[in-house]
DNA sequence: ACTATATATTTCCATCTGGAGCAATCCCCT
DNA sequence: AGGGGATTGCTCCAGATGGAAATATATAGT
């Protein structure tokens, strides 16, 4: 059966196309997984990933973490509230903000979320022999640190998975 | 300033993040400029590539191939005949099937579009040896072409770039 | 103190996208 | 010939997401 990979075998994008390749079939379903099992989408894993790594974070912050766009952040933040998963204080010192906290249902499902994708991903990887996955994660490295150099300027979009 | 990829740099899914990171900063861009400068949405593209590499698909078969919904590939078609980028045919024999074609301007922006993109890819590359880049590439496709056996059962979204 | 500007967050709206279901057509079997 | 199920393509609807504008607050300059 032709797949999309048999056509982009021939194309002048080899990398690129492979790596898109693989993420849609890793990180697609992955996240509808998540949305499935645990109600949050993408956006809410992004922030909770950022306020697990530092607590105390503002939407702002956030938005430069990860440029995401404001309402998108706003958003996860909201639902995220709501599900008692962050808390958000306003600053008393400048009450245009509002001081984010992960709770610990919050640490909990991030945590049960990030161990299903690393699974997945040593599943994935089974394939190569260890000395490959130590290589490719180098090289995936090099690039991914040199995102600066490269990037057309405007980032991304979605993250997290 | 702190990133994304500093709080990925900690997390136990180091391949998968790394090249959610780096397609999020190589598709997205060049999907936005390849809209913005075409018109032309990502659906649209991954039909013009399989016109491109093989006429006469119908709808169907592109559901197919690319694992797409059904949905999403007839909104595609029906934007590209408009915009002349492809012709549709009710086939005689089964006047269920619309033959599709691709014609010679969709043919010309499918390959601008291409050209684009490995120009893009040529500059994120540079960074590495050419003899990194024949391993990075080999076992990329080492992981694609295994797909099949760790993609937890249910496809992929979108395609292109 | 007052205005202008900057910043943080939210809201409004438009678009993209997928799931489910529907209409038309075909194929197989009797 | 005709009925039942499969196949093709499409429409309806709901959700996710981003751009731009609105709102609230803070800060700087005069």
């Amino acid at each position: 059966m032709l797949k999309l990979m048999d056509i982009l075998d021939g194309t002048s994008i080899p990398v690129g196309y492979r790596m898109a390749f693989i993420i849609n079939f890793y990180r697609e379903p992955l996240m509808r997984r998540m949305e499935r099992e645990t109600g949050l989408i993408r956006p809410e894993l992004t922030v909770l990933m950022c306020l697990s790594y530092r607590s105390g974070l503002n939407a702002r912050d956030i938005c430069e973490i990860t440029e995401q766009p404001s309402n998108t952040v706003s958003r996860a933040v909201s639902s995220l509230v709501e599900k008692g998963y962050v808390t958000r204080t306003r600053d008393a010192v400048d009450t245009r903000r509002n001081v984010l906290a992960i709770t610990a249902d919050g640490e909990a499902v991030h945590d049960r979320v990030m161990a299903s994708f690393a699974e997945a991903e040593r599943v994935m990887l089974e394939t190569l022999e260890p000395g490959e996955v130590e290589v490719l994660t180098r090289l995936l490295d090099k690039l991914a640190r040199d995102v600066e150099r490269w990037a057309p300027g405007q980032p991304a979009r979605a993250q997290g998975g």
